[in-house]
DNA sequence: GAGTGGTCTAGACCACTTG
DNA sequence: AAGTGGTCTAGACCACTCC
């Protein structure tokens, strides 16, 4: 997919740590003795140490060197922008997807998904609701909306697979970046028959507004987990600029 | 503080972003004209906008142009690395704290605090615990631990002001990344005395263990705010590399 | 002083978008 | 064809750490 030299020393870096080849604290080879081993110029090498940097891998120092600080116990959970399939490949959970509905209707019988997607009232969405189930448990309710124009074509068989891998391998679609919002909300009496009567009659809500490459909005979910059992785990850095 | 080059037009473009100068679907000027209008070569101009990117302020798109995806209704709440004091200058409300407890314990009386800090048993801690008050009322409760010895002279005043700005002025150390981790929680005998009652008695709890930038954890974090009232706003990419 | 990462430059070639 | 961003290079100078 993404063969710049940067890419693949990434790759080749990260996959070496969280291999356990690197374990937190260990330095990794300085940036010189890299852009040797690649053959690459420095700067190309530096944009690789950056992405393991950003995405919390290593911590550089100044006359010291690049010391590894991923441990293995912090798995990613919800966060990051990746589709409910992809997040299932890094857990141990495997869910079963039912789909409650599927349907179309107008932008304007829904303002809020309008105004968040930007749209006219008379444009056409899909609207689904569909539960991840675990040993016959709701564990989260998944509502999404998405343009219709956009995957006219859109199936429950696909619902039920992966969205995000028709959107990108079928349709060519690059996803982006989202804009997300967590709450935590009482139950609708459409949750209660969904999940089933739980203790607290709580959701934990992640909201995502979800953007192509060119910047068009195209996906309106709110992913409701039990509240309970909801755990959003992420790795922030401080002044990446600011 | 910060004065390099690409730095200063990361600010510059960001603040011109956030004053309504460059509105959302505004494309910026072209790298070209930018490295001529600050005079700097084309890889400094690229690294302030990488950034814009990467903070959410813009998309760049090949052959287009960066277009501006900032839009001002996000604010960004508890989102990302800064203290208290930090997050309330950018918004609305502002609290009273008031210091609950501040008081010596060793390490080895809270393991799980220990074991996310790597200490020994008989390291001394700071345990604190403080309310955030607004018009009356108790809205969260920050518990916090921090390494004695890295900050002998903590005060009640320090505590109750900034105790970021405490250990990056006073103290000289940069405080760089942490990990997150949002749960909510039914309320403790504790959590109700601080909050009073409140429905529902539950907590949304952000618990970050937060590192300088030589890799030491320095700070064990739990932040209880009420869960009716929690708002998480994120902007997150695909695919920094990955 | 030797080795490390941080910043910056000037230039090259490519891929994509728009007229 | 002209303009845009994406990748990559070779080299420079600096600040920091460690011995």
């Amino acid at each position: 997919m993404n063969l710049n030299k940067y890419n693949q020393i990434y790759q080749s870096l990260s996959s070496d740590i969280v291999e356990g080849k690197y374990e937190a604290g260990d330095v990794l080879p300085s940036e010189h003795k890299l852009l040797r081993q690649f053959g690459v110029s420095r700067e190309t090498v530096r944009k690789a140490l950056s992405l393991l940097q950003e995405n919390g891998y290593i911590q550089k120092m100044k006359g010291k060197g690049s010391v590894v600080i991923y441990n293995p116990s912090m798995n990613l959970t919800v966060s990051h922008l990746t589709s409910f399939k992809e997040v299932q490949a890094q857990q141990t959970r495997v869910y079963t997807t039912v789909v409650h509905t599927m349907e179309k209707i107008e932008a304007g019988e829904v303002p809020h998904v309008q105004s968040a997607l930007d749209l006219k009232g008379e444009t056409l969405l899909w609207q689904l609701v569909r539960q991840r189930k675990y040993e016959g448990k709701t564990h989260i309710v998944d509502m999404d909306y998405f343009i219709h124009d956009m995957m006219p074509g859109l199936t429950e068989e696909i619902a039920q697979d992966s969205i995000y891998e028709y959107i990108e391998k079928r349709l060519g679609h690059s996803i982006s970046y989202s804009h997300k919002e967590i709450t935590f909300k009482p139950m609708t009496e459409l949750d209660i028959e969904l999940f089933g009567p739980v203790t607290p009659p709580y959701t934990a809500n992640v909201k995502s507004v979800v953007h192509l490459s060119d910047a068009t909005p195209f996906q309106y979910n709110v992913s409701k987990h039990l509240a309970s059992e909801f755990r959003f785990v992420d790795f922030s850095r401080r002044f990446t600029g600011e």
